[in-house]
DNA sequence: TGCCTTTTGTGATGATATGCACATATTTAT
DNA sequence: ATAAATATGTGCATATCATCACAAAAGGCA
């Protein structure tokens, strides 16, 4: 299995094909060329080829890839038909927001839990997903087996839920909170940080009013 | 000024800097050095040392950053003193989230308004933000000045109601949507796909279980 | 004052990622 | 069967970033 090294930006480049083959494969198509999947994805053809090239040799000369074999491939190597469950920490604004998006239906990822401290909250239902209090929060992760976490708390009690999440054993963070957070090496956190988006965004668009330098497509 | 050639991923760390830079001027620190930073931000000295000079000298050999000063050079250089107006296109969980989100009070940036096809929202006020119909999209980004969108609407209709920003005249679109948006070369897209962040960090959890590749920090 | 400490700004190097360009293999058409 | 067309996989050049390591400058203390 290539499986040692593949490079972090074509690892994240990996759902975006494997969501465009299934498309594909939807429709009934038979094969796709890179060229064919960089115009509708808007890579370049010899970046999704070298990012293939990582994986295997998933392609056929003068013919490209077969939509079937490269769907199972990924579906495989991206481990789509195991389930991950994950939490949501902060059910407020955003967190419901995530909560409502049923990450599930099309990506085999499931928010099995929400927790918040707000005593109006706890207990409640949002689209089959129950809310509990912060104190049941190792007894959930261990029941249902969840290593990852969605942080949508305030900035304010970012760190301190952190922490709570590191002690019940939590492996990964998406942090949606724009506070820097400290965790021992183990854990791996990624960062959105919606502010900076936006605010980046518009930094480029008042300095660089054409599009000159051709930027990253990506948050 | 050393304005011309910031690179893209200090350009997205300056707010991170200006943030950390108000909250130090707000508890009174005078001067910070680019270790307390790194180690506050969790980026390298040599990082930040080098990002700020890209914008010019703004340090002193033996003593570091003047707060005060750094955090005005910074303010005028992100124009954090002008405020952008954005507006939003897709009033659904995930758009409303963002409504409420309140990107303006910290960051100068407000969403003016909100568009939607629902004739059920059309109307609304969500938080101080109008709700209106798309079909007075024109109208509203020239009333405002409005040049960014943040686009919220169902991957179905992302791709169409891009057409109709970019008519109306709109340069830079923050793109919630996993659809790969077709646009001239002179608009701006900065995609946010969290379905993808989720997935990749699921995907180097389980594949890189002790974390010996240090690994971004952001999305 | 003079010396030691601190800390910047940057040359140099290394790491990571992109994309050109082409040899090579396979398909398709005649 | 043969030629033309197609499209991969990859060597290589280029671009972009991160970090080391250090000279130079300024601060701070005795």
């Amino acid at each position: 299995m290539a499986d040692q090294k593949i490079p972090q930006v074509t690892a994240k480049r990996l759902p975006l094909y494997y969501r465009y083959l299934e498309k594909l494969h939807a429709i009934g198509k038979q094969r796709v060329s890179s060229a064919a999947l960089a115009e509708a994805l808007q890579i370049d053809p010899a970046t999704i080829r070298r990012d293939f090239s990582y994986l295997g040799e998933l392609g056929k000369k003068g013919y490209g890839y077969n939509v079937n074999y490269l769907l199972q491939f990924l579906r495989d190597f991206l481990r789509q038909d195991e389930v991950t469950n994950v939490v949501l920490i902060g059910v407020g604004n955003l967190g419901t927001a995530l909560l409502r998006y049923n990450f599930y239906r099309s990506h085999n990822t499931k928010i099995v839990a929400g927790f918040d401290i707000d005593e109006g909250k706890i207990g409640m239902d949002i689209d089959g997903v129950p809310v509990y209090s912060m104190n049941r929060l190792k007894e959930v992760l261990e029941l249902h087996s969840v290593e990852v976490a969605i942080l949508t708390v305030p900035v304010s009690a970012a760190q301190s839920t952190t922490d709570q999440l590191v002690n019940a054993g939590i492996r990964g963070i998406l942090n949606f909170t724009p506070a820097r957070l400290n965790v021992p090496s183990h854990i791996r956190i990624h960062h959105i940080d919606l502010t900076v988006e936006l605010q980046t965004l518009i930094y480029f668009l008042k300095n660089f009013p054409t599009n000159e330098s051709k930027g990253e497509q990506n948050g």
